[in-house]
RNA sequence: GCCCCCAUCGUCCAGCGGCCUAGGACGCCUCCCUUUCAAGGAGGUAACACGGGUUCGAAUCCCGUUGGGGGUGCCA
């Protein structure tokens, strides 16, 4: 039997949580849950200068939206100094490190008397420096040999000791680098699968050192995911890119469609059944399956999938998620209710659905241009055609006003203003576009007949009439 | 520059030596259904980067080339 899986998500309070790191939280969840394992955080705040404490808040805020549930309090690595401060001196002690007083400048300077090339020269390596103020800890990378692991997404990946550089591990104030603290506390932590972005492959042999330096086991396996990125096949960024997840739940995006369309980013299921509840991807889910190169955010597809999870809630519940988009408050959600069906099944977003009922909530809905020109502008009988429903909808009483006989109704008044096929009949495609824009400004939206019920008999006449007077 | 990684339709995923005249999904296009729009149905568009091997046989294995990305901080 093996140990339970214990797997964590690091974030650094350095800004919004974004969906790349969403997508690598999200596969450190499922590993947990589907092995039972434990899914643990831990913020990664050692550089006092670029912390922003807020922000953690809102990194906390997203997971729990998304549904990624931790399991033990999450460990804040400024809490957590004199472990790092134990763990360097054990480094001095046993050689492994060395100080360094080099500037970046002095650094720069020889590397460019050098030839350019980049990354610290080993100036300090035998200088045999005492600790002291302003001097940093840098680690003694061999010289020779190769550093690798098995990564459950790569395969093998392996580095030559001689390209690594002597990286630094304590800033000359004292504190550890992001190194020492990542490495130190997944041990600590009991963390047996790392699963990251791939943007952290070239830290790893400096990772897997440290760890040996320091006599800690290493996790048992490391998992590096895709880079997720943009049109320019770039890694998504905060600068360039739509990426700030609190930005799509306020766009109207379901956390399980979030969630359902980042799982399938580097990663399908072996049935080929994308859109699907989460706990059937915590089930399939698989490391093994996860595929190496980058995969690109498709906001199209996201879309895509969210509108299946919209269409897939029952109507109370979309009626419930729907409520926090409606800025008409109240009435909204009454007009809402009485369309509930008709609107979840055409909206990809819930910030779509208030546009397709604020009609029913205005009293002088806006009248969209494109529409108007569209049924009224370029459409054929127009002022028969609302004559006709007037005169209909007018002899329909109070309680014959049902979607059925306003159907009727309209349709014979699509006879009355000859807007009829060869057959004589109507043709409520055509005959329906003026009225659809007299009701509700525009030429889209839920079906007619409900619409007009709902509207209510006084104000769908006085609408008609007076696009019937603007009309002329 | 150096190091590391990646390479199947526009995009995401399937394929893990023969079942591939390469499959599914999104997108796009056409048609059907239809009171608009959606949804649904039926079609269509479109890919194994290139060159060498290995093998009876390669999208699948190996090498190289090219292309793309990532890293290269006293950031994480």
């Amino acid at each position: 039997m093996t140990d339970p899986v214990r797997v964590r998500f690091a974030p650094s309070p350095t800004g919004y949580l974004h969906v790349g790191s969403g997508h690598s939280a999200l596969a450190n969840w499922l590993v947990a849950r589907r092995t039972g394992g434990s899914f643990l955080l831990r913020i990664e705040d050692t550089d006092v200068e670029r912390n922003r404490p807020e922000l953690v808040d809102n990194v906390l805020e997203m997971l729990e939206w998304l549904g990624l549930t931790w399991d033990e309090e999450p460990v804040y690595q400024s809490r957590r100094g004199e472990l790092y401060a134990d763990a360097a001196a054990k480094l001095v002690a046993g050689g492994a490190v060395y100080f360094c007083d080099c500037t970046g400048e002095a650094v720069q300077t020889r590397n460019k008397a050098a030839g350019g090339k980049p990354g610290y020269d080993g100036f300090c390596r035998d200088r045999g420096l005492e600790p002291g103020p302003g001097r940093a800890a840098r680690f003694r990378t061999p010289r020779e040999g190769r550093t690798g692991w098995t990564d459950l997404v790569r395969g093998e990946v392996s580095f030559a000791n001689a390209d690594l550089e002597d990286f630094v591990v304590l800033r000359g104030n004292g504190n550890p680098m992001f190194l020492l603290a990542n490495a130190f506390d997944d041990a600590d932590m009991g963390i047996t699968h790392v699963i990251r972005g791939e943007d952290h492959v070239n830290s790893t042999p400096k990772y897997l050192l440290l760890v040996d330096a320091l006599g800690l086991a290493r996790p048992t396996a490391f998992a590096h995911m895709p880079l997720l990125v943009n049109e320019q096949r770039k890694k998504l960024s905060k600068r360039r890119d739509d990426v700030s997840m609190a930005d799509y739940r306020a766009r109207g995006y379901l956390p399980e469609a979030m969630v359902n369309y980042l799982a399938l980013l580097g990663w399908g299921p072996a049935d080929g059944v994308e859109v699907r509840p989460v706990a059937e991807i915590v089930e399939q889910y698989r490391l093994e399956d996860v595929n190496a190169s980058p995969a690109f955010f498709d906001q199209k597809k996201l879309s895509f999938v969210n509108a299946e999870h919209i269409r897939a809630l029952a109507t109370d519940e979309f009626l419930a998620r729907s409520r926090p988009f409606l800025t008409r408050g109240e009435p909204a959600a009454h007009a809402l209710a009485s369309l509930a069906v008709e609107v979840q099944e055409r909206v990809r977003t819930l910030a779509e659905v208030e546009p397709m009922i604020e009609f029913l909530v205005d009293d002088d809905p806006a009248v969209d241009e494109a529409s108007w020109t569209k049924a009224i502008t370029k459409g054929k009988a127009v002022p028969e055609m609302l004559d006709a429903t007037i005169a209909r909808l007018e002899a329909l009483d109070l309680d014959a006003w049902t979607p059925e006989s306003i159907q009727e109704a309209v349709a014979a008044a699509a006879v009355d203003a000859g807007i009829v096929n060869a057959e004589g009949a109507p043709q409520l495609s055509k005959a329906q576009g003026p009225v659809r824009v007299a009701i509700s400004g525009r030429s889209v939206g839920p079906p007619l007949w409900e619409s007009i019920a709902v509207l209510g008999r006084d104000r769908t006449l006085s609408r008609l009439r007076a696009t019937r007077l603007r009309v002329g």
